[in-house]
DNA sequence: AGATTTCGGTCGAGATCGTCCAGCATTTTA
DNA sequence: TAAAATGCTGGACGATCTCGACCGAAATCT
């Protein structure tokens, strides 16, 4: 499905998604038509999502994260996945198994925006609440390489 | 710190990021070495992180992903996370105030590939594992526009 | 106040880049 | 085996980017 073309495209283009069509061709060793069409599939194909930029959410005064767990009180769980969709502060939101049907992230520029934000989800639904400290890992892609994690862990022991 | 003119630079390249600086400035009402200024000037103060490619993980072969929470055993915290980031599977990982002290994002092929990652960890850490069964928000930045969600509130229950 | 520096902007020219097209080699299909 | 399809290249042309010169407004200095 993918070839090892595609994967050092979409490698070089995780680290810069601006680099141009040329830069791309020498990178890879084809020509820049050729570039250009390939990306033209990966997009087309819904390989490639979408060129985005990643904004610091400092830069635009969020100080706090959280991870907020969410679980919707009986009958309330179309509701309250809907307010949650509606409160651009969430940043992130998986449906999961178990007993908190949600895990979301929420960015808010104090405290305060944290206990107004969640008062409006209060009365439909539980939540746990966890403060971000650190981010040990930034979002990022999975190995774009076949290598199954498993075959790795028998290199590391053997 | 940022004008309006850079928050609609922003905005634009959230949704393209490759979208090309004559564009940009056109869209935004300036010439295109005024937008290139802004942009060398955004990426220097470190408001834009990265341009970067966003990947469908099916794509890659991914099928399944999970939230894990993970709690170190007594005196194991700081080799627990030196694993965790070097599992690239892990495509996300906060260190969190609580119980669970991180609460990482893990991308897998398989229940198998689920299971031979997290006992990796099984014997340093306790940890709890919710499989992800729906996204009702992709990974999205917050609010680029300076109003504070507590604003927005009254204006809804006015 | 008036002069000066700084900051962010425009314009235009030359360099660079992207796209289109014709042509070619390889593989797949009939 | 012939025909069609696929994916690539190179070159030409139009579009885009970058660089330097210049400009005006606002902040700073005397």
């Amino acid at each position: 499905m993918l070839d090892d073309l595609d994967r050092n495209l979409l490698e070089i283009l995780v680290k810069d998604a601006r680099t141009s069509l040329k830069d791309l061709a020498s990178q890879v060793g084809l020509s820049s038509p050729s570039v250009s069409e390939r990306l033209r599939r990966l997009e087309e194909r819904g390989v490639i999502r979408a060129f985005t930029v990643e904004i610091d959410p400092l830069a635009l005064g969020y100080t706090l994260q959280a991870i907020v767990r969410i679980r919707p009180l009986p009958g309330k769980l179309h509701i309250v996945q809907k307010l949650i969709e509606e409160i651009p502060e969430f940043g992130e939101c998986d449906k999961v198994t178990g007993d908190d049907c949600f895990v979301a992230r929420l960015f808010v520029r104090s405290i305060g925006d944290l206990d107004g934000i969640l008062d409006r989800i209060a009365d439909k639904a539980e939540t746990s609440t966890a403060i971000i400290k650190a981010q040990p890992i930034r979002r990022r892609p999975p190995p774009l390489d076949a290598t199954a994690s498993r075959d790795r862990a028998k290199v590391l022991q053997g």
